[in-house]
DNA sequence: CTGAAAGCGCTTACAG
DNA sequence: CTGAAAGCGCTTACAG
């Protein structure tokens, strides 16, 4: 069952099937005509070829959001949290949802319309987006594809992208430790060599530190070279051994700051009462670790909605260039500082 | 750049570029004039067009992944253990994952091709599929749609159908119980009226209990009205109000336990030691609840990932006929039972 | 209000 | 080994 199928069996033209299908036209059908369209096309359960549509309108009304390809995706918090933003987003919208997952072996995307072409959708959203370096080079330069990225904003990106602020998150932790009066600050780092994140995290601490007037010194400060619950625990049980430990310590993420917890149990130092500890993005299970872990969330949700409505403004050219929109980190404040 | 400039470009016609870009028909091309088109293609950065591909091959080389449309689906570790073997499944394969999100309020699909052509995919994936009296009625009768669905197995399903047994996993549960010398056996079932699942699983126990020996009574059959945390909560207090309490509890999945359990504590009833409760589908929480739940798994990835590569032999009609692919739950022991 | 015809960007028998 | 032409199932000016 084809539109000339129906054409033929309702005695009109596929023109004008086309247009009762479309309802922006409907209504340049005459109502009796309507009715006879109708009938057929419901006895035939016939509906429109979405392909064949979307050849000829140069439309695929179909967003791409592309990720790693890798099953852990759904089983981090972060990406969990993003996914069921963009699902309450385009919800309401006439648009599909592609899942393009990348992998590293891949063949490398020169450029970001090939990935519009091979996959037949009109724009992307990227849930990371340092994926390869061409991928990497095209999302600084480009600005005529429609494309959003989310989290890890540099301000050389040209893309439109969706993001929420290191810097502000990590000041609300400092300010929240100095004003419980913790003077003896340090910091489980994250890899600084992998993660803008890392860097900018550890950046906003120090200038925290000149701000609210707490000391950011090299005895205080120590690296994970992952971003692991592992990481933490290992580099935790070093610093111990070392000793000369601070009064709280801000760790780079929730694993780092769960590991390091684990490190603290075992050598009979208590959190929060002997060492404050504070860790960042706020997973769920900060709710029932143990004591409960104080952290920052970003609103993964809003930011997933945002992002879809950013990019089908772009798709349907509602608007243009590249749009910037920032959100606000919370503190959420549990037992562990 | 379509097919026609990088024909004019290298000077051949259009068939004999589209050979090239076909890995089947490729060296039907004479090298020379392979190596003429490889090189206008890199230089322009020119990808196929997927949808052209698609309308004129007839074949849309993307399959579906049918779930409700809620924000919820992803924070289920229920569907997350399916979606990351979907993921792991179709990572190889040379097919597009397109998220069909379908919500009660939508005009209700009569008829599965419908779905197919409005969404420009080969086939479907239902995470859940009994999302409309139409769609169950559809699934019950056509075997000429390629879809494989996810549990929720009756044998008057015609579709194929990935799933995993309730009474096996049931009866590991109960065998578990009596080998520790559990004599009064209760039971916290689901919804009945509601779910196959809650029905299934009850009708296992009973069965169960003929075979091992241990009476199922009226006094230690409590329903709650949803599958959920709070429904098992306020469902078991009213129970140790009413008192006779058993000496172990199988609760119809893991929500339910964990509410149970939380009613026990505020009692003072001890879990193990004045009563074991064991739950069902192995949430990864159950590892940190306090105790560590007993319960059973279904080896959900391995699921969702057959279920890809079924449904790819389907479409490519590798295989043909309703496939019913049927997994074995794992008894995982913890500490409440 | 309606229809004939060109076009979207490919693929694929068919002929050479 | 290559090309001309029809076809996939729609949409959309254009003409009436």
């Amino acid at each position: 069952m084809n539109i000339r199928d129906i054409a033929k069996k309702t005695g009109v033209s596929v023109a004008t099937v086309s247009r009762f299908l479309d309802p922006q036209k409907k209504d340049l059908v005459r109502a009796e005509t309507r009715e006879k369209i109708d009938r057929i096309i419901r006895k035939y359960h016939y509906s429109p070829n979405r392909t064949a549509q979307a050849l000829s309108r140069q439309i695929n009304n179909t967003i791409g959001m592309v990720t790693p390809l890798s099953p852990d995706v759904v089983k981090s918090p972060y990406f969990e949290g993003l996914i069921a933003g963009i699902i309450e987003g385009i919800g309401p919208l006439a648009y599909d949802l592609k899942w393009i997952m990348i992998r590293n072996e891949d063949r490398e995307y020169c450029n970001l319309h090939e990935i519009l072409r091979e996959h037949s959708v009109d724009g992307l959203i990227f849930l990371t987006w340092r994926l390869s370096t061409n991928l990497v080079d095209e999302v600084q330069h480009r600005t005529d594809v429609p494309a959003v990225l989310i989290n890890d904003y540099s301000p050389s990106v040209r893309c439109s992208i969706v993001y929420c602020e290191n810097r502000s998150g990590v000041k609300k932790i400092c300010s929240h430790l100095t004003s419980k009066g913790y003077k003896r600050i340090g910091m489980l780092k994250g890899p600084e060599y992998i993660s803008l994140d890392a860097r900018e995290r550890f950046s906003a601490f120090k200038s925290s530190g000149k701000k609210m007037g707490f000391r950011v010194r090299d005895p205080f400060l120590y690296e994970c070279p992952r971003f692991e619950e592992e990481a933490g625990y290992q580099t935790m049980k070093l610093w111990v051994d070392k000793g000369n430990l601070p009064d709280a310590i801000f760790c780079a993420n929730d694993g780092l700051a769960i590991g390091a917890i684990r490190a603290l149990n075992e050598s009979k130092i208590k959190v929060p009462k002997d060492i404050a500890i504070v860790g960042y993005d706020d997973s769920p299970r900060n709710e029932t670790t143990n004591p409960p872990l104080t952290s920052v969330r970003q609103p993964l949700e809003a930011m997933g909605k945002a992002a879809v409505e950013t990019l089908v403004k772009l798709v349907s050219k509602e608007a243009k260039g590249a749009i910037r929109l920032k959100f606000e980190p919370e503190l959420i404040v549990r037992e562990s500082a």
